[in-house]
DNA sequence: TCGTTCTTGTACCGAACGGTACAGATTGTT
DNA sequence: AACAATCTGTACCGTTCGGTACAAGAACGA
């Protein structure tokens, strides 16, 4: 029997556009052996606890992304203007401009929010405080921050099922580009 | 055997929250058989085409909801800022703060999305364009009403799975007020 | 009272589901 | 060369899936 992969995080990639695709029900055990190219017996052999486990592992390395890419850089990078500039910039990449959906997105609002409310909750406060501490360094007040990092996070979610619904692949990059003006409304032009 | 229902449209509201909560495939027939109080003999004597039909026509009642309730007032009432602020309090209603989810979006993040794509749509393009048309009526300038427009579906929809994500029953509200804030900003107060 | 039509519960179908068991192939170490 | 550890394909488990078939009960006009 020839070995194809080495690490399990080789296959997280086509995991993770799995569960996207079709949820977390959605994505059966074929499906997922088809996209990653590894049998039941290798899922298994990586995932113990099966689906479950190959869902925290996806949400795992989401966190990870967004945590170095997004979360951190919004709290700690100097220039915080530019931080939140750079985050959306990264926001469009990661979401290929609303081609791609939010994983945490759709598990929120599927019937397994509960198996994975925790995950869910703190992917979306993370982001929500980050944005809000940048926005704090940017000179907008507390409270205010507070209500536009809430608005932008919403906004996304938003932007990545309208631009699906209305399937406009503009949309998304639109909206961005208007939420870049508010948030930065009251510091300096680049 | 003892007739329960006389009309399928009794059973509609149960089956739309069955589709809700679990999405299309998660929805199974045990369940919708469950929640509705019919068996497979009775749901496929009033549903022969199957599931599909069911959520058709799932859709096709929301559709009616919204048209009468939300789009029509918006287009045609004559004080179209009563008319926006009217459907806002009726979107909060309607979703009941947020705890409730949107169907047509759950389907437009689903992979099911291509089998009902025009009705999703038709739902997200009458909501835009019935809030532009009204925004219009309030003497904001054609381009920047459907900007708004545009933002507010995504708004909302956003705040649906925010508000589920960050389990936060406020923040639907939050959300709506300051959603009529923005598109109400020209008009005169109430 | 008798059919006829409408409605319903139940048994059942093949397929697909998530998950398990395990033998055999490959690999690295000795 | 021989060994254990690692990996993988396949067969199989019980359950649930969407959907079909059908007999029997209720309603109702004749």
């Amino acid at each position: 029997m020839p070995r194809i992969v080495a690490e399990r995080a080789d296959i997280l990639p086509a995991l993770a556009e799995v569960f996207r695709e079709h949820g977390y029900e959605g994505a059966s055990l074929a499906l997922i052996g088809q996209r990653t190219g590894l049998g039941k017996g290798s899922l298994y052999h990586f995932f113990p606890g099966g689906k479950e486990e190959m869902a925290n592992a996806v949400l795992d390395e989401i966190d990870g992304w967004f945590e170095t890419r997004i979360f951190r850089p919004l709290r700690e990078e100097p220039d915080a203007a530019a931080a939140i500039r750079a985050s959306l910039r990264d926001t469009d990449a990661y979401f290929r401009s609303g081609r791609r959906v939010c994983l945490v997105g759709v598990l929120a609002l599927g019937d397994v929010r509960d198996r994975f409310a925790e995950r869910i909750h703190s992917y979306f406060l993370a982001w929500r405080d980050a944005l809000a501490s940048a926005l704090v360094r940017t000179g907008v007040a507390q409270e205010m921050a507070a209500s536009l990092a809430e608005e932008a996070v919403a906004m996304i979610q938003g932007a990545l099922v309208a631009s699906r619904a209305l399937q406009d692949s503009e949309l998304f990059g639109r909206m961005l580009n208007r939420l870049e003006g508010r948030l930065l409304a009251g510091s300096n032009p680049r």
